[in-house]
DNA sequence: GGCAGAAGTTCCATTATGTGGAACCGAATT
DNA sequence: AATTCGGTTCCACATAATGGAACTTCTGCC
């Protein structure tokens, strides 16, 4: 594992499971139900050997398909990630943290895991709004353009960091959005500062500001970050909550060494 | 498959996949991550075999391994699941009105779904706590002692609801928790009403209203509840509120009609 | 420090499982 | 009645999973 190229080397090495899988991420990504010629028409495989495999997914609560013949992702990903959630440990430890940044701050407070070239959102906890929107735990959003994201990369090593960044395809979603080479450029500050700063990159309207949160052997890389509309998140509001940021990071992962975080 | 007698004959059925899906509820179902010999002591698998297995599993990101080499669920299962939820047809549907039956009541909405002997909650609406996502959805709890669970039972064929009640073990986890017949009789009063109570079955302190949902060809059965602490809960109260579930319930499943739901 | 035992990893001949082309079915469509 | 389309079933074949055993790496423990 250790050949210094290591370009798109790992492409299916998982066998069976990675055939389910690409079926399975097919069929969650999908923004409607497809039917069996839809997914047949992705070309992944042959009739026969898609209709046994989506057999057996269905079979385990993982695909569900309704009376028209259409599936959807099943209710035992749910019944799963649930308790995969519940138990997080890293969730666990950085939780009390969350709750006492959201109050600092009355914005709201997200804390994020790379994943990949995504940040996976674990935890996300709002002020006193009546109104519940869209969950985001789960969500994966692209590094680049992310605060917890940029965070993140801030900590690896330049050779994890050019390399992760290579196999991106940089997308733009405001007139802000970085990219790779801004992005680059922007590692240095962010490493020097600790915190990163997401300036309507992602979604005009919405500032953000993150620190990096990380173990030290680096197998496991995230971050937490205060959110808010730019009205209210002004440049300097934001550079004022870099440090209570900072210093909430600070505080998880000294609980990540002390409690049962993903030691050595 | 149309054998009369479909006991316990679906046992392992989906090959590969059945025995992965095995591995993976193990780790997800165990209250701390496990080492290799903890899941080789399982003794589902041989050494070997487990290995690899793990290793497909880990790699697929749906386990992960620390330092240690303890596997713990993997974000991609939060990955999946949160498409999942956020597609999900019946939840969307479902919402509005939720929101409207938390907001009549001013106690805790939720919405569940049957999936084999167990509810799995899909959806929870509270009032003005601070929502934590999750805290709730995707939960598994067993029918025979949740508003909803009962609710979702009494819409079902005495065949089908006998075949599962019988592969049931029932739990005692208050006094008033029912047995096996208590469950029975009580089915014939919910049929009538068409709700059904939780009266601190589950739990004590806690009392629930609930009322079924169903599709038409009952491929999908499930119910709506609304749930709060006994002392404001009163029987009474619960029974003032009956009606707007029964409404709230009716109205879902006229917009699964309607609308794009699970139909033939 | 070195030894013993346990935990974890790798190997490879064997075989069970998944594969996929082709035939089949049934319900819409013309 | 004939045709097409979406879905399901079948079965000889190839591939991927299996699992026993050998090997390596970690842990104390003396």
């Amino acid at each position: 594992m250790i050949d210094g190229s290591n370009e798109m080397t790992q492409q299916r090495e998982t066998g069976t499971l990675g055939k389910l899988m690409v079926l399975l991420d097919l069929v969650t990504h999908a923004d409607r139900p497809l039917r069996f010629t839809d997914i047949l028409a992705a070309g992944e495989q042959p009739r026969g050997t898609l209709h046994r495999q989506l057999g057996h997914l269905v079979e385990e609560g993982l695909l569900e398909i309704d009376g028209d013949g259409r599936y959807s992702p099943g209710l035992r990903l749910l019944e799963l990630a649930s308790r995969s959630w519940a138990r997080n440990e890293f969730r666990l430890i950085a939780e009390p943290h969350l709750n006492a940044l959201q109050q600092l701050t009355g914005e709201t407070v997200h804390l994020g895991v790379l994943r990949g070239a995504s940040v996976i959102y674990l935890d996300k906890v709002e002020g006193r709004q009546p109104v519940r929107m869209y969950s985001q735990i789960g969500n994966a959003s692209p590094v680049y353009c992310t605060g917890v994201g940029k965070a993140a990369l801030s900590v690896l090593p330049d050779e994890r960091l050019n390399a992760l960044i290579a196999e991106v395809a940089f997308q733009r979603f405001t007139p802000n959005t970085r990219t790779a080479e801004m992005l680059l450029a922007e590692m240095e500050e962010i490493r020097s500062t600790g915190a990163a700063f997401d300036r309507e990159e992602h979604e005009v309207g919405i500032r953000c500001v993150a620190a990096p949160i990380w173990s030290e052997d680096l197998s496991f890389v995230g971050g937490v970050s205060v959110t808010g509309p730019a009205y209210r998140l002004t440049m300097e509001r934001l550079n004022e909550w870099a440090d209570p940021v900072r210093q909430t990071a600070a505080r998880i992962m000294s609980g990540m060494r002390s409690g049962l975080g993903p030691r050595r």
